[in-house]
RNA sequence: GGGCGAGUGGCGGAAUUGGCAGACGCGCUGGCUUCAGGUGCCAGUGAGGGAAACCUCGUGGGGGUUCAAGUCCCCCCUCGCCCACCA
């Protein structure tokens, strides 16, 4: 303790103007912080034992406590490096992950790469430089920046999907899949149907003769490229022409997700063409309804919950099957109950029986308006603003409800991509069908008698003339015109009475049937591209895909300088796709021996999309080294087991996942997907992927563009007079997602220089909760910086260095404020709200200010508080403190001393000041024992001089009194 | 158009089950330290009125429920995200 200071405050050295030696300045946090990352590492500090295998530990696992998986969505390692937008969920999870440790958990905490993609690829053609070396270079840059966080990754558990030790794991799994299929009839772990199977089992159910085969010739008959395209119907990865998203800009195919509401491709920017292609597709659609279903058990907001729902996007209805000289027409309808009032048919352009259908009259119509739609694109053919086109192809179908000839038409707002491609019309209740029916002059039948007060609302009197109606009417009301020889819903007035009475004559009279419709479609997996995990199929001479053995994995990318695809013009929407790999003669044709010999095959040459190393890598992480499995089952079941003691039905899981919003349907339905896959083949033991998901915000930020719409260098622009300049050039001012494109990024490096890693740590996550999106401010930044740099003087002199902590006891007050501090920090950081538990440790900390020396009985507990959230100063106070060396299991850290417990008896004071209100509005205080009756504290605020005032002499009309909180005294 | 979410000081944000609105931080104002600037420290800071004690108003707008509403209900406005002719 210093002898010149008489408190803490204003106790600044004032023999020199020079800052103090020891001051916790930007320079001494960084030669803190690089201090003891280099200890952190040397020491193995943050290395977390399995159960078993090579990473295993079973007694120090056991010691350190109830096991507990965080995990980051882990990052692309893009060329530009870190922005100090990104770590913001890292931190959290850091943070989370230390305090955790200190409550008796054993954290699995690591992070790694998604290093497969298309920017390193682009880079690797514009520079050709090969996509390894710059996703080398990248990762080693991000390593290096999440590092200088502090964060407190297992770094021998890193991985990285591009590195070959991984991805053989990631083409094993595909493997599985490929030989699995999914049995609908085989009951699941939740007690419903459908679960995938070996596709031996299926193999065995043919030869056998439990199934029959599809021909129902005898499977031992059949030749062999006739099995393989059965079961391919069957298998949950298969090959099949599937309408793709050409991109000759990029020279290769996108997936829907991955085109932008332009018709553009996401990255690049080049026009998408739709093509037919031969491509890898995951039957991902088998799971629709366990996808759905499951979601009920798990720990996620409503919000990605419901984007999931309506993503899968289930809805229950039926098959009709309408008659015509093509054949039946089958349309799926949610509203099969108002069939009676389907006047005509719509078909999409692209319909399969459009051709035989259209009437020799109507075929120059016809095949134009095919061409029309053919050059449009998805976008602007939904692009509801455009007014109704359609043409009639001159022929009639049958509707199976009452008999009736309706006319068949084709408009391009039918899509041939969802149900099936054609839907009956019903024009009085369906608003695009009135719109096309009053168009074309198409009948328009009324099936529903609307309420007087819908007539009213428009103006007209009611009637059942549809041709003075201005819209159709959609509603429920009773069912009118709806009958005929065996089926009567006139006077029904409830749609789903409607809807089962039609379902159950559809099926008896096999005219149709109740059905489920999804909008999730099979998910496309393969790329025509280089950077990707090649597939672990080979091509027989027939033409039957194989699957590369196991022991032969992985089936590595080929050494060439030849990665580019064939690019074309982006607007050349006659070109087509060509892989980069199948120009490599050498690696694409291979001899093998498939135990039948050695022959001839030919690889695949695509690659998988980017998702398919993310839909797995938390089982890595358990296990980064077992080159024996992907991981093993000890080891998987520890981490990643069904954990009953949250929930009954819990599903298992890592325990807490946090990313983006942005993943709400895509990488996190995927990951899904591939989990249920090996759970059902008996593979890993939990169900779902991710039991608890947390999304965090997004540092926004000001981005400037100039005159002609570009963004131009944040950093660069300048306020005058509240107008924005670059130069002496106006700007104008945006808002958004920090980031490279809008040119609003701010480096992590500007940070660590002119604060310190600490200091930013501890603003990214006291600016607000983590879930909410928030703007950067840096000039924010030095509030905690003051607050560091308080909380080190009140423990250290800031001119020798040495540690002023006094041994004698805190006060009352402090001692109470203390246990307050410990109780409130304790729940807040459990529930990840950081930012008010850093508030409170503020308020801490300014009390402790103005003591005249800060007791060791406050000190300590604080400085292990903060350890999670600045855990480089905690290291350093600690040893200050002296307390790092201490043979009590600390051993040379504060990374696993137990986080403090609060005193249940000091977190109650004897009295309490109450609010007294009159008439609702507070005007005076009043102190009560803190268990004082509701008689006593009405006694004490009647007494109260506002109160007698306020009552001139009369009585209450009433008086709440709720006890610890507050008084109402109504007059 | 549909779905989900959000509107609180100059700014970021606090506020158990309805119970003292604005914790904590930034900024700003004044002061101390300093030759000065910066750093650091102390005090003040929702708006309006008042010398003060205090008073009035105040959580996007308008209604309502209640002793009591940022919080619950109804209507409207604005913004963000996702999906969009989904049959």
């Amino acid at each position: 303790m210093s002898a010149d200071a008489d408190t803490h405050a204003g106790s600044s050295d004032t023999s020199s103007t020079d800052t103090p030696a020891h001051r916790y300045t930007a320079a001494l946090a960084q030669d803190i912080e690089l201090r003891w990352q280099d200890h952190w590492d040397e020491a193995g500090t943050f290395e977390t034992p399995n159960p078993a295998g090579p990473l295993g530990d079973p007694d120090a696992a056991a010691a350190r406590g109830e096991k507990l998986f965080v995990q980051d969505m882990f990052p692309y390692p893009s060329g530009s490096g870190l922005h100090v937008g990104h770590p913001l969920g890292y931190i959290g999870t850091d943070v989370y992950s230390r305090f955790k440790r200190m409550t008796g958990h054993n954290v699995l905490y690591t992070m790694g790469f998604d290093s497969f993609g298309l920017p390193a690829e682009q880079y690797a053609v514009q520079t050709g430089t090969h996509p390894a070396v710059t996703t080398d270079a990248n990762i080693a840059t991000y390593r290096r920046q999440l590092r200088r966080l502090g964060l407190s990754h297992d770094p021998r558990r890193s991985i990285a999907t591009t590195d070959p030790a991984y991805y053989r794991w990631t083409q094993w799994i595909f493997s599985q899949i490929f030989n699995a299929w999914f049995d609908q009839e085989a009951p699941n772990d939740t007690g419903t149907l459908g679960r995938a199977r070996p596709i031996a089992e299926l193999v065995e159910q043919f030869e056998s003769g439990e199934r029959a085969t599809p021909g129902g010739t005898p499977w031992a008959d059949l030749p062999a490229c006739d099995r393989e395209q059965i079961l391919a119907g069957y298998r949950l990865a298969y090959v099949s022409d599937a309408p793709v998203n050409w991109c000759p800009g990029l020279g290769t195919v996108v997936a829907n997700e991955e085109v932008t509401a332009e018709g553009r491709s996401d990255r690049g920017n080049f026009p998408v063409f739709k093509r037919n292609m031969r491509q890898w597709m995951m039957r991902i659609t088998a799971y629709c309804d366990r996808l759905i279903d499951d979601l009920d058990r798990l720990d996620w907001t409503d919000a990605i919950k419901t984007m999931q729902r309506n993503w899968i996007g289930r809805s229950h209805g039926a098959r009709v099957h309408f008659a015509s000289a093509a054949g039946d027409i089958t349309v799926f309808t949610t509203r099969p109950d108002t069939l009676f009032g389907a006047s005509f048919m719509v078909l999409a352009p692209e319909h399969p029986f459009v051709a035989e259908l259209t009437t020799a009259e109507q075929s120059d119509a016809v095949a134009a308006y095919r061409s029309a739609a053919e050059a449009k694109k998805d976008v602007d053919r939904q692009d509801e603003t455009r007014e109704k086109t359609g043409v009639f192809t001159g022929s009639f179908a049958t509707n199976p409800i009452n008999g009736e000839q309706i006319p068949i038409w084709i408009a391009d707002y039918v899509l041939m991509g969802y149900g099936t491609g054609a839907i009956m019309a019903v024009p009085c209740g369906d608003e695009r069908d009135f719109e096309f029916a009053t168009k074309f002059g198409l009948p328009i039948p009324a099936i529903q008698q609307p309420p007087d007060n819908w007539f009213a609302a428009r103006g007209i009197e009611p009637s059942l003339d549809t041709s003075t109606w201005p819209t159709a009417f959609v509603g429920d009301a009773p069912y009118v015109n709806s009958a005929n020889d065996t089926l009567d819903l006139n006077g029904v007035d409830n749609k789903a009475g409607g809807i089962a009475a039609t379902n159950t004559w559809l099926e008896s009279q096999g005219a149709g049937e109740a059905t489920i419709n999804y909008k999730l479609r099979d998910w496309l997996f393969s790329r025509q591209r280089y950077w990707g995990e090649p597939f672990p199929i080979v091509w027989d001479e027939a033409g039957n895909p194989h699957t590369v053995p196991d022991d032969m994995l992985p089936v590595e990318l080929p050494e060439t300088d030849q990665f580019s695809p064939r690019t074309f013009d982006p607007d050349d929407a006659a070109s087509n796709p060509e892989s980069p790999l199948d120009r490599l003669d050498d690696w694409i044709t291979v001899e093998l021996d498939l135990g039948d010999g050695p022959k001839s095959y030919r690889r695949d040459s695509n690659v998988m999309p980017q998702w398919a190393g993310s839909c797995w890598y938390q089982l890595r992480y358990i296990d980064p080294t077992n080159e024996n499995r992907f991981v093993d089952p000890e080891n998987e079941a520890y981490w990643m087991g069904p954990r009953t003691d949250i929930r009954d039905d819990h599903p298992g899981g890592i325990d807490l996942y946090v990313g983006g919003v942005e993943h709400a349907v895509l990488h996190l339905l995927y990951a899904r997907f591939w989990q249920k896959v090996l759970f059902d083949l008996g593979h890993v033991s939990a169900v779902e992927p991710y039991a608890r998901l947390f999304n965090q915000g997004y540092i926004m930020a000001d981005a400037f563009t100039d005159s002609r719409g570009v963004y131009v260098e944040a950093t660069q622009v300048e306020e005058r007079d509240g107008s924005w300049f670059l130069g002496d050039e106006p700007v104008n001012r945006e808002y958004g997602k920090m980031g490279k494109s809008l040119k609003n990024a701010v480096s992590p490096d500007e940070m660590y220089d002119a604060y310190g890693a600490d200091t930013l740590r501890l603003h990214e996550m006291a600016m607000g909760p983590l879930d909410a999106s928030r703007p950067w401010e840096t000039r924010d930044v030095v509030g905690m910086y003051r607050f560091l740099q308080r909380l080190w003087r009140n423990l250290v002199d800031e001119d020798t260095g040495e540690c002023t902590v006094v041994d004698t006891p805190a006060d009352d007050d402090t001692r109470k404020l203390l246990h307050r501090t410990i109780d409130t920090v304790r729940t807040e950081m459990d529930a990840l709200r950081f930012n008010t538990a850093i508030a409170k440790l503020i308020e801490l900390n300014n009390a402790v200010t103005k003591l005249a020396g800060t007791p060791r009985e406050v000190a300590e507990p604080m400085v292990i508080m903060l350890s999670p959230l600045v855990p480089h100063l905690a290291e350093e106070l600690w040893v200050k403190l002296g307390r790092s060396d201490e043979s009590d299991g600390s051993s040379g850290t504060i990374t696993y001393v137990e986080f403090p417990v609060a005193d249940p008896a000091l977190l109650v004071d004897d009295t309490v000041e109450l609010p007294i209100q009159i008439n609702g509005k507070v005007r005076s205080h009043v102190d009560v024992a803190t268990d004082a009756s509701k008689g006593d504290i009405e006694a004490a605020a009647l007494a109260n001089d506002k109160v007698v005032e306020a009552l001139a002499g009369g009585s209450a009309k009433k008086v709440i009194v709720v006890p610890g909180r507050m008084v109402n005294v109504v007059v």
